[in-house]
DNA sequence: GCGACAG
DNA sequence: ATCTTGTCGC
């Protein structure tokens, strides 16, 4: 698979400055609306389904491991519970990560883990966020538009926005609204409603997974990448979850960059 | 100036 | 993200 728009390419070489242009730019491409080839409904982990292939979606999941100046970027595709294909990439890093530019340290490599899978998948979850990002142009939201694919972002800890409601001590299954407060840009630069824009729900803290007796586990940032909502994107994960906190695409492509490390 | 900050 | 054994609990 390769970038449908090439101009939204991350180049690591561009100034801090430009990084932020570019991102202002993948904001305005963006689409934070549903805009998918398949019903959500039809989006489950059982192998087998009555629901014919054709409208089950192809799901991936990307997830990086690191060595030394070097990032092992894996996607693994799932149909259902199967998984159908896998592919990665080792590329060399060149510059060091900063909060809010992730993706021109990370975006590179993932690309050219994408150029090595034959099949175009329906749906993409990466790891990190997406709307939820001070230009709304987190990782998530960078690739997404770069290759046109719907695409979620899912991370382990807030980078900006608010929840609505105090995210402790949550039941399995519980979510609720990231408002982008103050800490996120509006899209419109035009637009003279800056105060309303703080209400806008930019994604969703969702308690994936509880355990009984157990340490408090803390909820995912679930947010919209590019072509999907954010109420659709926890409904989504929610979906895709399996037996741990991480989505099973995720969870799946975790590991399979830890096994392409390992022999690397 | 202070605090916050995906992976 | 990464360096890392044992250990507590379902």
């Amino acid at each position: 698979m390769r970038p449908a728009r090439p101009e939204f390419v991350p180049d690591a070489s561009l100034s801090r400055e430009e990084m932020e242009t570019l991102q202002h730019e993948v904001a305005a491409a963006a689409t934070f609306d549903d805009d998918l080839s398949f019903d959500p409904a039809n989006v489950s982990l059982a192998s087998s389904s009555l629901v014919p292939d054709e409208r089950r979606p192809l799901v991936a999941g990307v997830d990086q491991a690191f060595l030394d100046d070097h990032a092992v970027s894996a996607i693994v595709v799932l149909r259902g519970g199967e998984v159908v294909e896998r592919a990665h990439a080792v590329t060399e890093l060149s510059i060091p990560y900063v909060p809010g530019l992730l993706s021109f340290r990370e975006g590179g490599p993932i690309l050219d883990a994408f150029a090595e899978l034959e099949c175009d998948p329906d749906l993409v979850l990466f790891d990190g966020s997406g709307r939820i990002h001070f230009r709304q142009a987190g990782l998530a939201t960078h690739m997404g538009v770069t290759l046109d694919v719907p695409a979620v972002g899912v991370a382990k800890s807030l980078l900006c926005g608010r929840p609505r409601e105090s995210v402790d001590e949550r039941p399995e299954g519980w979510r609720t609204p990231i408002e982008a407060a103050d800490g996120v840009e509006p899209r419109d630069v035009d637009a003279d409603d800056t105060e309303e824009f703080a209400d806008t729900v930019v994604g969703y803290a969702y308690q994936s997974r509880q355990y009984p007796n157990s340490k408090q586990i803390n909820p995912l940032y679930v947010s919209p990448g590019h072509r999907v909502s954010a109420e659709t994107t926890v409904d989504l994960v929610e979906r895709l979850g399996g037996e741990y906190k991480l989505p099973e695409p995720t969870r799946l492509a975790d590991a399979y960059a830890d096994d392409c490390k390992r022999e690397y």
